[in-house]
DNA sequence: GGACATTTGTCCGTATGTATT
DNA sequence: CAATACATACGGACAAATGTC
């Protein structure tokens, strides 16, 4: 489908190099399509207007799915593409600046750089729930009732998964909770940090969905959370309880044991919710800035 | 903060309209400060290229965020932005589709249009789960393992606001597959159609986080499911079952019922998977687009 | 409905930055 | 270090959309 004469090197598949005339017809009829498509949508509707640079990124996404392109595979470059879909390199550009937004594509720049299909991490799709619930606002209550209901689900389904590996790498993170914190920064920094203990399994979990869902829970948490510490000292009875229930946890995990697992967390997050709302933390309105 | 002499007319909150030597002297250091950002980000690590379109989308956004703009509210015209981040026509242009792809801001032409903050609906954040899910296939087993979970709960958290409009809309839908199909195209457009029934109270819930996430499962059950009906002769019993099944849920949910509503869900719910596994329903392996 | 003004959308030519060879 | 092959950035001309008079 793609006619232009690139001369991309390693992934692009280019069913057709020299194209002579029937590849020309077609490169004229393709083009003379996207002009048309330029103004109206066949949205049943009053016909909204339809921009170039959106016609292209359609197009670049049907593209990647029939001849299903894989991350790391190439695009032709912008030259390429500019002639091929007979549109200006602003238009291009834009449109690479929608793909990359979207997570589809990177771009390197220099020799060999280009257009590639983006290797894929959760990073791009958790901001862009971050950017919805900027608007719609969240509260702790919201995110525990959620995390009442996955949690659980989430360890269950991923205790066949665990290795030894895993068990070590959650103690490792516990050891930086494993002492009273000194100050209130202290102290807050290792409740944040008590949380990358649920994402180690996370990874584990065969339902990618679920992974998902929860990590978008752990990531808000994260970065969001601010709790108020009215009392002068804060109190260490949070990192104890929580510290002493990751151990049974990993316990029971350990064991392949997912009534136990389940039962532990459920509680542990009832628990939680109710310390949260108790010291008044609340979630910051800030757009997410998911951490590298 | 905003400092070009912007003439946007009723949303733009300029602190400063004419600023002044202060004012000056502060346009020049956010201006040098883009221009040196343009370089490197004081990332730790080996400092990666950030890009001018880059930079401006985290201005704006920053900006956003500190007036604390709501949707609908105007943003400064191209030749503004221009002028207040001294950076070239395309790169804003590049910004704004990006902005634009995240769901932050709509554009409109003409006299009175510009930028303006997004009204927000679910649509991007969808799509954007789609993309990353293209290339993290979900199998049925997965939506269901989930919808297990969520979906009694959200109608459960659903019922103390469900008015009697709310159960007219439910049934007016169930209409639709009130009767036996005629066809294979009509039958799968009758279970197409019946999950827009647990749409009806998506919108009732408080927890916009638990309506999203369920959201998702529905659009992914409606716009990608394929079934393989094998039997020359598909079956009535689908039907039946989830419309007797849905009056039922409607009679609980009436009578704010909610042990009963989460019963039924729940079963259903585990019939649905049951069915679906049965005859070999999958999901499509496509870009998700959300209908308007 | 027609002329006009405003604002985004598209195009092009050129120059610069960056990484590979 | 030079040449090369890419993306990135700039600026200005013109087109299209849309509200107002």
């Amino acid at each position: 489908m793609w006619v232009g004469k690139s001369r991309a090197r390693r992934v692009m598949q280019l069913p057709i190099e020299s194209i002579g005339w029937l590849g020309f017809l077609l490169f004229i009829h393709e083009l003379l399509r996207i002009k048309s498509m330029t103004k109206y949508t066949e949205s049943p509707k009053p016909a909204l207007a339809m921009r170039r640079t959106t016609v292209v990124v359609d197009a670049i996404k049907t593209w990647i799915v029939e001849n299903s392109l894989a991350p790391n595979d190439r695009l032709p470059g912008e030259k390429a593409l500019i002639e091929h879909y007979g549109v200006s390199k602003g238009t291009i550009r834009e449109a690479m600046r929608v793909l990359e937004a979207q997570g589809i594509i990177q771009t390197k720049t220099g020799p060999g750089g280009g257009c590639f299909v983006a290797e894929q991490n959760m990073n791009v799709p958790l901001e862009a729930l971050g950017h919805y619930f900027y608007f719609h606002p969240l509260t702790m209550a919201d995110v525990y009732q959620l995390r009442k209901l996955l949690e659980p689900e989430l360890a269950a389904s991923a205790i066949p998964y665990l290795d030894a590996e895993d068990i070590e790498q959650a103690k490792s993170i516990m050891r930086d909770y494993s002492f009273p914190a000194q100050n209130r920064k202290e102290w807050f920094k290792q409740l944040v940090r008590s949380i990358d203990f649920y994402d180690v399994y996370v990874e584990k979990c065969p339902n990618v969905l679920l992974s998902f869902y929860c990590r978008y829970l752990h990531t808000m948490l994260k970065e969001l959370t601010t709790v108020q510490l009215q009392q002068s000292d804060f109190d260490d009875h949070l990192r104890r309880k929580g510290f002493d229930n990751q151990l049974l946890l990993l316990e029971a995990m350990r064991a392949k044991d997912v009534e136990t697992t389940r039962r532990l967390i459920s509680t542990h997050m009832t628990f939680l919710h109710q310390y949260m709302e108790k010291h008044a933390a609340t979630l910051d309105n800030q757009f997410l800035q998911v951490a590298k």
